[in-house]
DNA sequence: TGTAATAGTGTTCAAATGACACTAATATAA
DNA sequence: TTATATTAGTGTCATTTGAACACTATTACA
């Protein structure tokens, strides 16, 4: 139990909130004082780590229950250069909205960034980004974590369009609805 | 960038060290005020989190030079009823001495114990155990990780012993080194 | 010197995966 | 309304991968 002057470096939570829109993978950011960046900010003194998540997102982009997962903990000391932040990282993943319309619009103090050419973050929020995006493509191999991203009622061949969208290639459509009947629900 | 009052959780690493001892997996345990608990403690103004668990384990165990990786970042406000914690928790591979002798010996504030039959432990350290073996396990069956857990030269089959042990059933022994082999190193 | 334990080696079968092309229906444009 | 283009829907075969299986040679020990 021995340790330097136990002091403490400020804890804040990223969310990394994913959507699909259009043709394309997205990410929602939220406006900051030295420009944009992920959602998110620090974690009460009492606030759980997943209910801060959950309440910033809410707060900054008007999104709720939405599917959260941790990502990772950056925590490199440099990685602020005014003062010392740890981030429990986040990802979100937001469905596209049943009626017509788009996810749920942004306001000016958040946007819509297109994953693959992103705007210049904030601090490491590019670094973020990427290990989400990883995790989400990894996870889509061995997962039906997909459907977080679809309405309530979807076709498989929009599902495979967000399959595709995401790994970033075609993939046989026989061949992907055998393997997602095999494990899921029903056609449309 | 609205927030509660930016009040400070304390931001601590729990390391979760594991060896093979025997014919068992074990955990290093640290002698705490309260009990039996994992290596960690407090995280340094401005170190890195990665370094402070390496830090930790050095002072608390005496192991240096590890295999340490990221697990999970535990932040439940009541984990700790005493004062709010937050911990980012790691677990470590410790390589089987090349000599005979065991792992690095265990003084008085440090102990070892098998995975399975855990004595009590301090917080909510024995789910982080329990969160670690299963992530083991897991990294088991797609990556090279064992190979951290084995000492310099090492038999096939004594590696096939260690997935066995940490897997909990038996293995094909010619299936095995053909997997092995088709992507590693030589023979013993 | 006999016995027991460990190291080392291929083949066969079953299951899963990946490639591949046409038809029916619907929406759109002429 | 009719022709055309787009999308939904379906099965087979070849290849690859994973799992089951037994014997021999050597070494250590009694």
């Amino acid at each position: 139990m021995n340790s330097p002057t136990a002091s403490l470096p400020t804890l804040t939570t990223d969310i990394v909130p994913f959507a699909i829109r259009g043709e394309r993978l997205e990410v929602l950011l939220a406006r900051q004082t030295t420009g944009w960046g992920l959602p998110g900010g620090p974690v009460g003194v009492d606030e759980d780590l997943d209910a801060a998540a959950r309440r910033q997102l809410a707060e900054q982009t008007g999104l709720s229950d939405v599917y959260l997962e941790q990502l990772y903990t950056f925590g490199r000391p440099d990685r602020n250069p005014a003062r010392r932040m740890v981030a429990v990282a986040y990802f979100a993943l937001i469905p596209i909205p049943s009626g017509s319309a788009g996810v749920p619009a942004a306001g000016d103090a958040a946007r819509w960034a297109a994953v693959d050419e992103p705007p210049p973050l904030v601090l490491d929020h590019g670094e973020i980004v990427a290990v989400a995006r990883r995790r989400l493509a990894a996870k889509l191999l061995y997962s039906t974590i997909a459907l977080q991203l679809m309405p309530e009622r979807f076709t498989l061949s929009e599902l495979q369009a967000v399959h595709e969208i995401i790994l970033g290639e075609p993939l046989d459509k026989r061949n992907f609805r055998k393997r997602v009947l095999a494990i899921d629900r029903i056609e449309a």
